[in-house]
DNA sequence: ATTTGAGTAATGAATATTCATTATTGATTC
DNA sequence: GAATCAATAATGAATATTCATTACTCAAAT
């Protein structure tokens, strides 16, 4: 049996990462923590990042970078509504595929963890959605809201249907996903009528 | 009674290294040797020293400028073989007084703990001492030697006494320094008479 | 004289990290 | 196929360091 590739080392330490942290919380989770999660001893941690601080650092950028991946999939729309709903689709794409990484980079993105120049490459990602959503609002589609009210009104079900997957191993339906979003809409939208 | 000032505290802790240095080495001594030699916690060694390094680096100096300020305590000599003397004396003042601390800056001269900036000021010491014995070779008091063959004639009978003081807790008279002084004067003086 | 409380220092358990040793894999040789 | 060996990765004991807690001192208040 070869041995697991070096990628898939570092995939199962991220994973014990994002599961140790949610037990202990950012700043209360130890590398022994951490190593025991992942089953590798503490000095095989190190083999894979400089310290811990590059530990959570990498960690949390490879799940925001998947994330923004998920989100812009299949940016193909040509009007703002749709892309909306394409952005909240990938979103739900991910919170269903790794709910534990949504919640991880929730969580920590509160903590100053990250160099400048990486916090500087998360605030470009973030700026790529937050223009899409300022679109929205301009051309009329959305309701003229503070861009903060808009993403809270569209993230806030990702963040409850994420702790829901994990607090009760439960999975979501397309058609509550639908529903889901057909009411968020209501909440943000400058015409309040169903958006397909 | 009152607590050791942060002084003794901190004096305490460089005899503890050198002590503990002179049983496993610069490269094989721990924090948790010294601070069991000091008869302190190993918290305690960072209270008074950055980290491990620092703790060398200062003891180190520390000694180091003790050592100058003996051999250099009372230069008013006139002429270069009597301020050869009064190296010697200041020399196996300190050797003395302080046997291990001699051992320490001689046996750990020959790693590169220093910073630059601490190495430079070792080095401005070192110069001092040197041009003495260049000027004494350059004025016909010395033998036209190079500098480090005086220097090693001059310093390894210290070298070899405070070993004898260390390993057989023994001190050394005044007439047998002078007698060492006067065989060592034959080996290096231009014209080997008595320089008093 | 006694008590109180603030400030400082020391402790040692806990945690981060290192590194000599061990384990494992795959390529090569027989 | 078995044996050997070099390269690589993992281990875990040892070591460096941190930090919450405890201990201690001394000045001020009573």
């Amino acid at each position: 049996m070869p041995r697991p590739s070096k990628e898939q080392v570092a995939e199962n330490i991220r994973n014990a990462v994002v599961r140790a942290t949610a037990a202990k919380g950012i700043s209360g989770v130890s590398m022994a923590d951490v190593a025991k999660e992942a089953k590798v001893s503490a000095g095989t941690l190190y083999l894979h990042f400089d310290n811990k601080t590059d530990m959570l650092q990498q960690t949390y950028l490879h799940i925001k970078r998947a994330f923004y991946a998920s989100l812009t999939a299949s940016m193909t729309a040509a009007t703002s509504a749709e892309k909306i709903r394409q952005l909240w689709v990938g979103m739900f794409a991910f919170v269903s595929a790794d709910p534990r990484g949504f919640l991880f980079i929730d969580n920590t993105g509160a903590f100053e963890i990250l160099t400048a120049e990486q916090a500087a490459e998360a605030q470009i990602m973030q700026e790529d959605i937050r223009q899409i959503l300022a679109d929205a609002i301009s051309d009329g589609t959305l309701a003229d809201l503070p861009l903060d009210v808009v993403t809270t009104l569209l993230t806030a079900p990702a963040l409850l249907m994420a702790r829901s997957s994990v607090m009760q191993d439960r999975t979501f339906s397309r058609a509550e996903l639908e529903l889901t979003f057909d009411r968020v809409w209501l909440s943000i939208s400058a015409s309040p009528t169903n958006p397909h």
